[in-house]
RNA sequence: GGGUAGGUUGAGCAGGUGGUGAGCUCCGCUGACUGUAGAUCAGCCGUCUUCGACUGUGGGGGUUCGAUUCCCUCCCUGCCCA
């Protein structure tokens, strides 16, 4: 009935126990497990906040932590360029810099090659780029990616990658693919320490046949964890979808995590963890959150909206971050019209938390065994996907 | 009372020496944001029947084919002097 009985993954920088495998009826590849590492566990799945400058943009780790956030992403790039990754790992590693006890799992910049296009030059060994903070010249290759990933000293580092956009030209999307194969090859041999884990990227654009070879090759390297990119750019969910079940029916005996890269909103969270994706990371939550929208069940309130201003309810009633418990939506709406610095923590602190609690709950389903049934209830808390989708009335 | 500088679309301005003033920045309104060069960006922001049209340069009058511009007069504001 059931898939094989699950067998842990067991390294020794990082432990992978599915505790809830998906139905024998493959209704869903959804399931629930526990990710351990150097710095603590991970319930999957689950849901990563990004803190690119060893910072949660407008939040304290306590912040962070009180949102439910178990594990966060910083980023290889930025901390390389500044303040230097030679000197957080002389002030004692990216933990101790930045007063963060739980896991950590670096980006290894590749991402940059695509976000920052104007200022690079990538060939066969590297890639050669401009900082985006002085103009400078960088050079990152998989060695250096991984030796910097190591100086931070952070739970998981990542593969040195090169993404692409999913409407590149094949040809583009194959060379790249290629190139990431033969780096993460690079990665793995360049990795020495015991206490961090590596995981490595798929790649392969949104054409099935290069996906599908994709995931086989990063597959049958002996990495932690297993990363799905490229995914985050601009092709449509349809697309997203497609790409996704080419690939994790090929990780389907697989024992290790799996990572969507750069997926955040509630919705794009549900569906893929319905197509069994375990963790996942987004700047949107708190980006957005910063630009005044904040998520509530059902959708999303512009807290700049006028209709606000004399609103004394609290955003969301049940909800139990900073914002909710003390605040009105009056209140909020005049700290983002008066740009108070208070209007970013608090509106942060909420859709971190409504996130990180959608996940809770998505984990409970999973755990309850009732999982495929709850989804049209997850999906109308969740609400549109984007602003051309209308959103569903909360239940 | 005398002198002087002004009065432009919510605010602040630019421009305009007789030949179509709706241009900018704020404010305001709405939307977007997905491995963070983003507390950002985009659209709108006089009226209407909105791919266009109309109105608008303090009020009134005059000169002129044509006035925001030149002339007269009045009102208002800042500053200086009494």
């Amino acid at each position: 009935m059931t898939a094989a009985a699950p067998v842990p993954f067991v390294s020794t920088a990082a432990r992978f126990e599915v505790s809830v495998p998906p139905p024998a009826d493959e209704s869903t590849r959804a399931r629930a497990g526990v990710l351990t590492l150097p710095h603590g566990t991970v319930d999957t799945p689950q849901f990563m906040p990004v803190g690119t400058n060893a910072t949660v943009k407008a939040l304290s780790p306590d912040d962070v932590k009180a949102a439910g956030a178990s594990i966060i992403l910083a980023n290889t790039y930025h901390l390389y360029l500044r303040p230097g990754h030679e000197r957080i790992e002389r002030l004692g590693g990216l933990h101790r810099f930045m007063d963060w006890d739980r896991p950590i799992l670096t980006d290894s910049g590749g991402f940059q090659v695509v976000s920052l296009g104007d200022l690079r030059v990538v060939d066969e060994d590297g890639v050669t780029f401009r900082s985006h903070l002085d103009g400078s010249i960088h050079r990152f290759t998989p060695e250096h990616a991984t030796a910097v990933q190591e100086a931070l000293g952070s739970d998981v580092a990542v593969a040195f990658d090169q993404p692409v956009y999913p409407s590149s030209p094949r040809e583009v999307v194959a060379d790249a693919t290629a190139r990431t194969h033969r780096w993460a090859e690079r990665s793995l041999a360049a990795h020495r320490r015991s206490d961090q884990a590596m995981f490595g990227i798929i790649q392969g654009g949104l054409d099935p046949a290069l996906r599908a070879e994709s995931t086989r090759f990063i597959a049958q390297l002996p990495f932690d964890g297993i990363c799905i990119g490229g995914l985050a750019g601009d092709e449509t969910p349809a697309q997203r979808d497609a790409a996704l079940d080419v690939a994790i029916p090929l990780l389907a005996d697989d024992p290790r995590p799996r990572y969507l890269m750069g997926l955040g909103s509630p919705a794009d969270l549900l569906e893929a963890v319905h197509r069994g994706i375990d963790l996942f990371d987004s700047v949107l939550p708190a980006r957005v959150a910063r630009n005044g929208q904040l998520w509530v069940p059902g959708g999303r309130l512009n807290l700049r909206n006028k209709v606000h201003l004399d609103d004394p309810a609290a955003v969301q009633d049940d909800c139990p971050c900073l914002l909710c418990r003390r605040f009105s939506r009056a209140y909020l709406a005049h700290l983002f019209r008066a740009r108070e610095l208070l209007a970013y923590r608090l509106a942060t602190c909420h859709n971190l938390t409504f996130t990180l609690d959608f996940m809770a709950r998505i984990r409970a389903s999973i755990r309850a065994g009732t999982f495929p049934a709850d989804m049209a209830l997850l999906r109308s808390r969740a609400g549109r996907v984007s602003g051309s989708e209308v959103a569903e009335a909360s239940a």
